[in-house]
RNA sequence: GGGCGUGUGGCCUAGCGGAGAGGGCAGAAGGUUCCUAACCUUCUGAUCGCGGGUUCAAAUCCCGUCACGCCCGCCA
C-alpha cells in the first residue's frame, strides 16, 4: 500500500512542480521522523528556494497549494511544516492496508518475470562448516528469500570447488591413510567430521614428512589434478567419492539453519564438458592476453587492476578463476541475473572475474556481488586445514541448549500457566536458539567485521530474534484466544471483514502500527533492490516496538471492548501476525506460535 | 608500500545529504487482580576517530590524517 501511496505522491508532486515551472528531477521524498503525523514527506522546497527567489517555507506553501489532496486516494491532506511538505494518509490508505495484510502472503510483490540465481556459501568440501563461514549461508539465504518475496524467480546454487589442489590432496590422503594412522576420534558422528581427519593428516604429512616422501605424495596429487584436467572419468570418480561424502555432511549442517539449495554445481562440470578449454582459447585471443613466465595471463592494468590474472598454468592446467569464468558464462545463459554472496577476501577475484567476463563480451550488468566481512575469533582466524575455529554445529547446539534452559527458567515464573509440554519446549528451544544465531548475523551490515563471542552471539535479550518472535507469539495467542486460526488468512474465517472500517482504530498506537504494516512491501522492495536483507531485520525491530505499544494500550479481548472495535483490532492483530511472520521468514527465522 | 572496507555514549548497533543522532546491552528506579513480564515505563550516559573543505543543510559528500580488518600466489 505504501508503494501505491508513494507512486501517487510522486505523480502529484511532479505535476505540481511542472505546473510551477520547477525542475522535477529530484522530488526530495523521504520518510518523516517518528513524531510527525505523515507517512511521506518532501524537502524539495529547500532546493527550489534560490530558483524561486523565496525562502523554503514559502515555496513549500506554494507547492501545497498546487497539490489537491482531493485528487488523491491515499493522501488525505498535504500539510506544510516549515520547509517540509507532509503527506498525511487517508482512511482509504489505512483500510486497504488492513485488508491487504490480513492475507497470509502479505508482502509478496508482483512477479517480475525475471530469473535470478543466488550463489552462496560454496565452501570448499574439506570438512565441517565453521562459524567463520556461517555468515555466508545466513546472508545468502536471506538475500535469496528477499528476492523471492520481491517477485523474482530465484534459484539457489552452491558452487562446489571439486577441482582444486585441495581436493586432490584430500583424495590422496583419503586413499593413502587408514583409520589407524589418525590420532583422533571424529568430533561428531557425521561423515565430514570423520573424513576431515584425513585431510588434516595429509596436510600435516606434507609439511613434516621427509623430502622424498613428500615428493612421492606430490606426484600422486599431481596425477589426480592432471586427470581432472583431462576430463578423465577415473580421476573424477576418485575425487567424487571424497567430495560427495563430505558435501553430504556439510549439507546436513547447513540444513539445520536451514539453508537449502536447488543445485550443487560442480566445478569439474565445466572441465568435463569442454567449456573451460573453449574459454581458454577465447581468452588467448584477447588483446590483454600475454604469455609470460611460461603461463598464459590476462593483463588487466588498463582496467584498473594491477595484478595479472593467470588463466593457464605453465603445466597447461586451468585454474579456479578460469573455470569460474566458464561457470559464470553458463549462469548468464541460464538466468537473467546472477547474485553471488562472498567474503571480502575474494573481492579482488570478484573484480577480476567481472572485468574478464566483460572482455569476453559478456554484459555484466546482471552480475552482482554481495560482500561480507569474515567472522574471526578473538584469538584469530579460523581454518579447516589447521582445525582451528568453532564448528557451526557446535554453535547451533549451544544456542539450542541455552534457549532450552531459558524456556525452562521462564516457565516457573509465568503469570499465565499455559500448558507447554516437552515437545513445545524442544520446539521453542530450536526456534529461538537457531533464530537468535541467524538474526544476530543477518541484522548487521555485512561489511562490518564480526568477532565471534559466545555470549554476544547468544544473547536472547531485546533487539534479538526472541524479542521479535515474541511479538508473533503474542499475535497468535490473541487470535487463538478468539477462536481464530492464526495460520490462515482472515478472509476465510468467521470474521466480518467487509464491515471493517479503519476509522474504528482511533488511537495513535493503532494508527502507528497499521502505518508500519503498510510499509512492509516497500521494505521488501528496497531490501531486494539493494540486496540488503538487514533492512528487513531493522524493520522487524521497529515493528515489534509498534506492536508492543499497541499491545500495552489497546486491549482486544477485554470484556469492555466494543464489538466493532474488537473485530477491527482482531483484524489488526491478524495483519500484524502475517506481517511479522513473513518478515521473519525472509530472514530465515522461524515464527513460534507460542513461547 | 599499494588497493578496498570499517571507525557512532563503557560495550553492540541503526541511520549514509535534510525536521532534537534512533535502538539495545550494561547501570539506577518502577510496573503482573487486565489478551504470555523473552514485555513495558522513567532516568543516567555521544565534541558521530581526528583536521580541513563543499553546501541553505554534513554522522552522511570531497581532501588529508590516524587506528583496525581484508587483499595484493602458476591456492581456492
Amino acid at each position: 500500500m505504501f508503494l501505491s501511496l508513494r507512486a501517487e505522491v510522486e505523480d502529484a508532486l511532479e505535476g505540481a512542480l511542472s505546473e510551477l515551472d520547477f525542475p522535477t528531477d529530484d522530488l526530495g521524498l523521504e520518510e518523516p521522523p517518528e513524531d510527525v503525523d505523515s507517512v511521506l514527506a518532501s524537502s524539495v522546497a529547500f532546493r527550489l528556494a534560490s530558483e524561486a527567489g523565496a525562502p523554503p517555507p514559502q515555496v513549500a506553501g506554494q507547492l501545497a497549494d498546487a497539490l489537491d489532496a482531493d485528487d488523491l486516494t491515499y493522501v488525505s491532506e498535504v500539510r506544510t511544516q516549515g520547509p517540509y511538505l507532509n503527506f498525511l494518509p487517508s482512511e482509504a490508505y489505512f483500510e486497504e492496508t488492513l485488508e491487504a495484510a490480513t492475507a497470509d502472503d502479505y508482502g509478496h510483490l508482483e512477479d517480475r518475470e525475471t530469473s535470478v540465481v543466488v550463489e552462496h556459501t560454496s565452501a570448499n568440501p574439506t570438512g565441517p562448516v565453521h562459524v567463520g563461514r556461517a555468515r555466508n549461508p545466513i546472508i545468502g539465504d536471506a538475500v535469496a528469500n528477499v528476492l523471492d518475496f520481491a517477485g523474482y524467480d530465484v534459484d539457489r546454487h552452491y558452487y562446489v570447488n571439486d577441482a582444486g589442489r585441495q581436493m586432490a590432496v584430500f583424495t590422496w590422503a583419503y586413499e593413502t591413510f587408514d583409520e589407524d594412522d589418525l590420532e583422533s576420534e571424529p568430533e561428531r558422528d557425521r561423515i565430514e567430521y570423520d573424513l576431515v581427519r584425513y585431510y588434516r593428516k595429509g596436510n600435516a604429512y606434507l609439511e613434516n614428512a621427509s623430502e622424498a616422501d613428500v615428493a612421492e605424495a606430490e606426484a600422486e596429487i599431481e596425477s589426480i589434478m592432471q586427470g581432472l584436467e583431462a576430463g578423465d572419468d577415473e580421476a573424477y570418480e576418485r575425487v567424487s567419492e571424497v567430495v560427495d561424502q563430505v558435501l553430504s555432511g556439510m549439507k546436513a549442517c547447513l540444513g539445520r539453519l536451514p539453508a537449502e539449495f536447488d543445485e550443487f554445481v560442480k566445478e569439474t562440470r565445466f572441465m568435463r564438458n569442454g567449456d573451460t578449454d573453449d574459454l581458454v582459447s577465447r581468452l588467448k585471443e584477447l588483446d590483454e592476453a600475454v604469455y609470460e613466465d611460461d603461463a598464459w595471463q590476462l593483463e588487466l592494468d588498463d582496467h584498473g587492476i594491477d595484478k595479472n590474472l593467470v588463466f593457464l598454468r605453465s603445466d597447461g592446467t586451468s585454474l579456479y578463476a578460469t573455470r569460474d569464468l566458464a561457470h559464470h558464462e553458463w549462469k548468464f545463459e541460464e538466468y537473467d541475473r546472477a547474485v553471488t554472496v562472498l567474503g571480502e577476501d575474494h573481492k579482488l577475484q570478484a573484480k577480476q572475474l567481472r572485468t574478464s567476463l566483460e572482455l569476453l563480451g559478456n554484459d555484466t550488468d546482471g552480475l552482482q556481488q554481495v560482500l561480507y566481512s569474515y567472522v574471526n575469533l578473538p584469538e584469530g582466524k579460523m581454518s579447516t586445514r589447521r582445525g582451528t575455529g568453532v564448528d557451526l554445529d557446535d554453535l547451533l547446539d549451544e544456542a539450542i541448549d541455552r534457549a532450552r534452559q531459558e524456556v525452562e527458567d521462564r516457565l516457573d515464573d509465568r503469570i499465565r500457566d499455559d500448558e507447554l509440554d516437552d515437545d513445545d519446549i524442544e520446539r521453542i528451544a530450536h526456534q529461538v536458539g537457531i533464530g537468535a544465531v541467524r538474526y544476530d548475523i543477518v541484522s548487521k551490515q555485512p561489511t562490518k567485521a564480526i568477532t565471534f563471542e559466545w555470549d554476544r552471539a547468544l544473547d536472547f535479550e531485546a533487539q534479538s530474534a526472541p524479542y521479535v518472535q515474541y511479538v508473533h507469539a503474542r499475535c497468535c495467542g490473541i487470535l487463538e484466544e478468539a477462536d481464530l486460526d492464526p495460520t490462515t488468512p482472515l478472509a476465510t474465517q468467521d470474521v466480518a471483514l467487509a464491515d471493517l472500517e479503519a476509522d474504528v482504530l482511533a488511537t495513535d498506537a493503532e494508527r502507528d502500527l497499521l502505518e508500519t504494516i503498510g510499509r512492509f512491501p516497500a521494505v521488501v522492495d528496497e531490501a531486494a533492490d539493494d540486496l540488503e536483507p538487514h533492512r528487513v531485520a531493522t524493520y522487524t525491530r521497529e515493528f515489534a516496538d509498534r506492536f508492543n505499544a499497541f499491545y500495552r494500550e489497546c486491549p482486544v479481548l477485554a470484556d469492555d471492548v466494543d464489538p466493532a472495535v474488537r473485530e477491527t483490532r482482531l483484524a489488526l492483530v491478524a495483519a500484524s501476525k502475517h506481517t511479522i511472520a513473513n518478515a521473519l521468514s525472509i530472514l530465515g527465522v522461524e515464527a513460534p506460535r507460542s513461547m
